[in-house]
DNA sequence: CAATATATAGACCGGTCGGTCTATGTGGAG
DNA sequence: CTCCACATAGACCGACCGGTCTATATATTG
């Protein structure tokens, strides 16, 4: 143990968020978690008993946490909401490009495939997307913005910016994130 | 022939584009939709020689023309582009409802699971998502509203019902579509 | 009528799926 | 040292996958 920088358990959790993302749920086989884990079957299924399903939650908590992360970064480098939105699209912009436009959201393939099917997952992800939105949040009321109305416009921003990730991927490109972001940045900037 | 109301090549569309949307590319079996359009393997490999990315296009196609058609129903049944809105998002969460959250858009996990694979099906939800926003900035340019400010504000409109729609399957709850659309029309109202 | 293209019908194939199973290695507690 | 829980290791299973194949029925056309 401790041969390698992650445990087996989170070398897991760390491949099978990646793959999720790219190729979605369905896509992705055990074996290519497995491989990209460099890890035998029967490690996945003492970690995690319950399987494929019991992978994908700790991916998607996994997911959830870094994304959070990532705003979080955001909106305190930023002097304001506007600026906020603006780094935040640049930066999913970049993934998308670099990504041959495979990386858009990390969980929402995940949520379209999933979300109707395990209980245990739907929470999962409707506490992440909670999350981000509360994120966002707090960052418009920064910038003296009423609790209402933040979280009215959180919830705006962070649903046009997942849709805009669908778009993009569809079009291969990443201008519908970054006209979405500067629409939502001039709505911010007209309401502080 | 003709003694159904559909011919076999359009229940075959028909039932994979149901199912597509349910359920997703990946996890609807070939011998899922023939069961739904009743109909033998050799008919769908004489209507769609490319197999299932075949029968993905033309589901695609489907879904993006009904689609279509009832965005512009409701702008036209609409006095201004906030009815239009509200009048969308209440069918639409009746969609979601009434199907226990299996129904949102009829392309987005199509599009998540697919555009990075098939340049065909990106092609076709590509061609869609552009339709139906071109559809929701007529209604907006109606109202008044400059060609360059409604095309920007259609896509807003847009990505934010797409996002709407991934959140509201998470949570189980229309909740985030009917928010959306609220902010969304009271936007709009401003604008005109 | 015969001839031909269109469409229906489903058995069948190799490959891959998620999941189970038994066996082996390993590190700390007594 | 023994002992035992933890973890690794991968062979193996039945089910299902998308796709191919041959055979048959049904229109259309000369």
């Amino acid at each position: 143990m401790a041969s390698e920088t992650h445990s087996t358990r989170e070398r897991l959790i760390g491949a099978a968020a990646r793959l999720f993302q790219e190729r979605g749920y369905a896509s992705t086989g055990l074996n290519d978690v497995l491989a990209a884990a460099r890890a035998p079957k029967g490690s996945l299924y003492h970690h995690f008993p319950d399987g494929k399903e019991g992978l994908a939650v700790a991916a998607a908590a996994l997911a959830s946490e870094r994304f959070l992360a990532t705003i979080c970064k955001d909106a305190s480098d930023s002097g304001d909401a506007t600026q906020m939105i603006a780094r935040f699209a640049s930066r999913l912009a970049g993934w998308l490009e670099q990504s041959g436009f495979k990386l858009g959201c990390p969980v929402a393939t995940l949520t379209l495939e999933q979300a109707a099917v395990s209980d245990r997952l739907a929470s999962t992800l409707s506490a992440a997307f909670s999350s981000w939105q509360d994120a966002l949040a707090a960052r418009l009321k920064a910038d003296g913005i009423s609790e209402h109305r933040s979280g009215e416009l959180a919830l705006l921003a962070l649903c046009a910016i997942e849709g805009a990730l669908v778009l993009a991927r569809a079009k291969r490109s990443a201008a519908p994130v970054m006209e979405v972001a500067g629409t939502l940045g001039a709505l911010f900037a007209r309401e502080a």
